[in-house]
DNA sequence: CAAAACTTTACGGGAAACCGTAAGGTTTTG
DNA sequence: CAAAACCTTACGGTTTCCCGTAAAGTTTTG
């Protein structure tokens, strides 16, 4: 079994959770970190160690307080430590349950395992941490659809940004001067309302205000 | 201090960390509830006993799933407890810090503890535990302008309810035929043009997309 | 009870959003 | 490489939103 775990999440309550699970596991050497920051440094701390953390557990979200950090969420902090620690094993440990966050960070940043939070958020952590020590990766039986090949009818990152700045207060015609700004196309006023138009028919959304209330609701900004 | 405490939350992980702490300070009787229902069942039970629950700590938002429920937050079944068991001490612990919800359930409800789940929570809960115990109400401390008289420049609930028909998708002229419908006013188009012009003001909002992406993040509706 | 203060409603003009059509580019495909 | 398919842009017309002003109605106040 994993000799030595990192668990991260701002919430105290959620650490001693997960903690006592980490025990119950018979792991011995198990610390907790209440920011992305102070998990990065132990890790790295430790990489050099005859025994670094060869587990590490985080949330997603932080809540940003009084202190600066360099990673302010958990998903910034995987991608760099996935980077530098391809071998690390990660397993997330989150609420959120998007499978376009699910699939990012399973597919692309090769996570090890992703389990939501929710009643059986313990039992479910347990059977991830047995699964990925046996180099199989793990995610919560309700994500198991956003790792399916056939569920790509994605949302583009365009689309994403573009509600994004009109959820900001932008108009049409200020987002259209933004984005030719930044020399991103499609920039003109025309292909803006054209895809907003595109979004509101596939999220069935009356009016642009309807849209941008919908997609909050769904998290996608 | 307290004998026999109740931990409400639908997060196995949360009740876990929360048990922790109750059983810090020496308090023997702890159980848990993942379910509104179950809390309310196992509180009702024992009243009727010589020891019953003196102490209850809850969550507010518990994740609906196939299992129906009659509460379906920590609020509603507060209101209820309280009226029925006015001497039960309830401590809300909760990541949701809006000063309205706080007011309302310490001030209307008499509610005994009202603490924010973050990093500092199981301290804090902690301190709402003694508190609590010595007939004092406790509110975590970013919450205590709540409760501070002055800060009343509420909004309406006509103001909430004008934006969460926008937010559905009705044009300023559909929302104006509905109160029409319900007899309610003011309704006319003017007035609500007027309404919203004073909200998008108030919120500092560009124009009505930008004032329902705001309300929404400050989850007034 | 009448003046003052406020709220609600009406209306008109300009701005932005919405919608369809069409022209000009780019990519795909046989 | 040319036809087809697709994407981007332009433009005009209609609806809705935004904003100011003013009239009508209601409440407050001396």
């Amino acid at each position: 079994m994993f000799k030595k775990v990192l668990v991260s999440d701002d919430l105290g309550c959620t650490n001693e959770g997960v903690l006592s699970v980490i025990k119950s596991l018979k792991i011995k050497h198990a610390e907790q970190a209440q920011y992305c920051d102070d998990a990065c440094l132990k890790i790295k701390r430790t990489q050099l160690d005859l025994d670094p953390f060869d587990l590490f557990i985080t949330d997603l979200s932080f809540v940003k307080d009084h202190r600066e950090q360099k990673y302010t969420s958990g998903k910034e902090l995987i991608i760099a430590l996935k980077k530098e620690y391809p071998h690390l094993k990660i397993i997330v440990y989150s609420v959120d349950d998007r499978l376009q966050k699910v699939r990012f960070l399973m597919n692309v940043h090769q996570t090890n395992g992703y389990v939501c939070k929710g009643r059986q958020g313990l039992v479910e952590l347990e059977n991830a941490i047995h699964a990925v020590y046996k180099n199989e990766i793990y995610v919560s039986p309700q994500l198991k659809p956003a790792l399916s090949p056939k569920n790509d009818l994605e949302i583009e990152d365009f689309d994403i940004l573009l509600i994004k700045l009109l959820s900001n207060g932008l108009s049409q015609e200020e987002i259209s001067a933004h984005f030719k700004n930044e020399n991103r196309s499609p920039n003109s006023l025309s292909s803006i309302e054209k895809r907003l138009n595109k979004l509101r028919i596939q999220f069935k959304a009356n009016n642009a205000i309807h849209l941008v209330a919908i997609v909050k609701d769904l998290g996608l900004i």
